[in-house]
DNA sequence: TGCGAAGAGTTGAAGCATCAAGTAATGTGG
DNA sequence: CCACATTACTTGATGCTTCAACTCTTCGCA
């Protein structure tokens, strides 16, 4: 720590505002998602991580670390996608123990067209309010947070491959 | 919207990170919260803003406004903290429909404890992270999403006053 | 003054997240 | 080759959040 637990006037202000933007950003999203498409963030991120693996197929495990979640809370979803028929679950021709979730092609389908409109959201609501130099902040200022959350393992999985590959170019469902 | 609804590459690595830490950091500052003081975040800072008021006490739209939450939620949240004792409740003398929240000698002391370590979290989770450009990085990037957010009262109340007059040096509980 | 509309708050039900415990499969040391 | 720990996942209970419906009060206004 720098000096003492307390924060000072600036670090007290960002803190209120980031506070706020974790509040009603979150929520926002929600809303649009829930009104355009019947999903939750979550259960959006998990279709879309599924769309955008090849095979559209991943282990559980897999799944859960990539969006970020407990395996319990994953299932618990998973369950939910899998009665509309978005996802289905099929145990591992690899391991006994591992299931996979296979996104279908409704599911896709699904996808498709909530992502346009998802995506607009967040430009709408991030983006739009960025100029350039705020786009690089907030991946700085969002890589460096990360660094510090959970660094190894403490209950979820690795958080986010710092540097991925990425494709140029290619349009993602903007999970 | 710049240039249709799809996020650039930048954007795209920008908001995985924004929406990584938008998971893991309430759940963070959540879990060290309930570990030591058996309080949600939410809760805290529904305490924390009460104790920062003279005399105590907000109606309770007023508290629900300062904590950027619906008043169903302050509703139940307060019920909570009025079992626990760290709250009251009492009519208005002002105004028959307004109901007052109270933070009690009790709930005083309770965020009196809580506070430093919650801050130290904070500190650590957030601003330790960061060299100084960070956090006015940090502190412009929330305001610009929040001017962004519910700009005027689509459910909730206003995002915070953005420029709140602050008395130099004091010691806030850190909301 | 009296009636309808809007404001302030509460409540109960339903949904989602978390936690603890459980099952089943797979490694691992003796 | 057999116990035992570990990994992968599921399940049920509990608690918090949201949503819709409701009460009660005040305001506007005719």
């Amino acid at each position: 720590m720098t000096e003492g637990p307390w924060l000072d006037d600036d670090e007290q202000r960002a803190w209120r505002r980031t506070a706020a933007v974790m509040t009603l950003l979150p929520a926002a999203l929600d809303a649009q998602l829930q009104r355009d498409a019947g999903l939750t963030q979550f259960s959006y991120l998990t279709l879309a991580m599924l769309s955008e693996t090849p095979g559209r197929t991943l282990p559980m495990s897999a799944l859960a670390a990539t969006v970020n979640s407990s395996l319990s809370r994953l299932s618990h979803v998973v369950a939910r996608l899998e009665q509309q028929g978005w996802v289905v679950r099929e145990p591992s021709p690899d391991s006994g123990r591992v299931t996979v979730a296979r996104l279908t092609d409704a599911g896709m389908e699904k996808v498709r067209e909530t992502a346009p409109g998802h995506a607009a959201e967040v430009r709408r609501l991030i983006f739009d309010a960025l100029d350039c130099d705020g786009v690089e902040s907030l991946a700085c200022v969002a890589a460096a947070i990360l660094g510090r959350l959970d660094p190894s393992g403490g209950m979820r999985a690795n958080p986010l491959s710092q540097e991925a590959p990425r494709a140029s170019g290619d349009r993602r469902a903007t999970g």
